[in-house]
RNA sequence: CGCGGGGUGGAGCAGUCUGGUAGCUCGUCGGGCUCAUAACCCGAAGGUCGAAGGUUCAAAUCCUUCCCCCGCAA
C-alpha cells in the first residue's frame, strides 16, 4: 500500500494481473481506462475487454474513450488528479498531454527487455526469433513507442518447447511482480531512471494472419521458432487439398541422410507424427487441426484422413482426398 | 441476423444429394505368432447416428425448431 491514486489503462488478459496486483496491494485505483466495447469472434457479438470485466468486479469506475487523445478525455483525466497512470498492453498511443498530468508519471510495463522488441508483440517475435531469454520491464512512459526511461527490469529464460501462451501467461504475473517492486521503489524514492540506448532497439511489429504461413523451404528450427510463437494465435497453417490446415505443434525431424525431397513434402505419416521435408531436413508435425475441425494430435489426425507420403503441403491446390 | 464447416461405438472419419441390414482407420478386450514388440494374424465387445417434433410402410439420410463444437473474421 503506497497510498497513491493510480488509474489504469489496460485491455487484454495480459493486462489483469497487473490491475488485480493494483488492487491487491491496496492501492486507491480511482478508474480503469480500457478500449470500447468491440464485436468480437463468431457471430459479430459486442464483448467488453477482459480489464472491463475485471473492474467492474472490484467496483472501479470504467472509461472506455474511443481516442484518448480527444481533449475531452483529456479533462476527464485532469480532474481526476491521478498520483499515477500505470498503463499495460492498452492498445492506443498516449499524446503527451495525457503522459504530463500524473504527478509521477505514467509507468508502463512492456513484456520485453528493452530496448529489445519495442512494439505490439513482443513475446510472439522474441519465439519467433528462437531467443532463449526474456522478461519485462517497467518504463517512465514518453512520447515515442516504448521508448521511455527504464525502471525494474525482470529477466526469465524461454524454454525450448514453450510457445506464446505459455509465455504470455508467465509474464503477464511477471508484469505484476515487476510493476509492484517498481511502486515500492517509487514510493522509497529510490527509482533511478535509466535511458534506453536506441541503437540497441529493435521492432516487434503487430503480426498479422499471413506471418502465419509456413515457408517449408527454410530450416527445421526456423519453422520450430515459427510455429511456437505463432501458437496460438495468429496460428501458423500450411495448405492441404486446397484447405487451410493450422499447425500448432512441432518437432525437429532427425537429420539423417534422406533422399532429396521437396520442402514441404510428406515423408512419412504415422501415429509419431506427420514428417515434413525442409530446408536441411525435416519438422514433425504433432498437432494440427483442419479447417473448421478440432484440434488434434497427428494420430488421431490421420485415423480419419488418409494423408500418404509424397503429398505436397503449402501449395494451396487439391493433391488427395481426405 | 457477418461468412462457412461439423456433431455417427472410446478417438478420428465415411455414409446424408439418389430414405430400406451401421461402414472405415485406430483404440479396448480375448486368443495366436514371436527371443521380443507400439509389429503381424484371428476373434469379440461396444452406437438412443447432438436434442425435440414432423413427413413416411420405413429416417443417420427429407422438413421444422433448438443445443453444442470449430475455421474465417477480429
Amino acid at each position: 500500500m503506497s497510498g497513491l491514486r493510480v488509474v489504469f489503462m489496460g485491455t487484454p488478459v495480459f493486462a489483469c494481473p497487473t490491475l488485480q496486483k493494483l488492487i491487491d496491494r491496496g492501492e486507491d485505483v480511482i478508474a480503469v481506462v480500457t478500449q470500447p466495447d468491440r464485436p468480437k469472434g463468431r457471430g459479430q457479438k459486442t464483448v467488453p475487454p477482459p480489464v472491463k470485466e475485471l473492474a467492474e468486479q472490484n467496483d472501479i469506475p470504467v472509461l472506455q474513450p474511443p481516442k484518448v487523445r480527444a481533449p475531452e478525455f483529456i479533462e476527464v483525466m485532469k480532474g481526476m488528479n491521478p498520483d499515477l497512470i500505470v498503463v499495460v498492453a492498452f492498445g492506443q498511443i498516449l499524446p503527451k498531454a495525457l503522459l504530463d498530468i500524473p504527478k509521477f508519471g505514467c509507468i508502463n510495463v512492456h513484456a520485453s527487455l528493452l530496448p529489445r522488441y519495442r512494439g505490439a508483440a513482443p513475446l510472439n517475435w522474441c519465439i519467433i526469433n528462437g531467443e532463449t531469454e526474456t522478461g519485462v520491464t517497467t518504463m517512465l512512459m514518453d512520447v515515442g513507442l516504448d521508448t521511455g526511461a527504464m525502471l525494474v527490469k525482470t529477466t526469465t529464460p524461454i524454454d525450448p518447447e514453450e510457445d506464446t501462451q505459455a509465455l504470455h501467461d508467465r509474464l503477464s504475473v511477471l508484469g505484476a511482480e515487476t510493476l509492484s517492486e517498481t511502486l515500492d521503489m517509487l514510493t522509497a524514492g529510490r527509482l533511478e531512471p535509466e535511458k534506453q540506448d536506441d541503437s540497441l532497439s529493435c521492432y516487434a511489429p503487430m503480426l498479422k494472419k499471413e506471418h502465419g504461413l509456413i515457408d517449408w523451404c527454410r530450416k527445421p528450427l526456423d519453422i520450430k521458432n515459427m510455429v511456437r510463437g505463432m501458437s496460438p494465435w495468429p496460428g501458423a497453417f500450411t495448405w492441404l487439398d486446397g484447405k487451410m490446415v493450422k499447425i500448432y505443434k512441432v518437432r525437429i525431424g532427425e537429420t539423417e541422410d534422406r533422399l532429396p525431397a521437396s520442402p514441404g513434402t510428406v515423408l512419412k505419416a504415422d501415429r509419431e507424427g506427420i514428417e515434413v521435408a525442409c530446408d536441411g531436413g525435416a519438422i514433425i508435425i504433432d498437432e494440427l487441426q483442419l479447417e473448421g475441425r478440432k484440434r488434434l494430435s497427428a494420430g488421431d489426425f490421420l485415423a480419419g484422413c488418409k494423408l500418404l507420403p509424397g503429398v505436397v503441403l503449402g501449395n494451396r491446390e487439391i493433391n488427395l482426398e481426405c
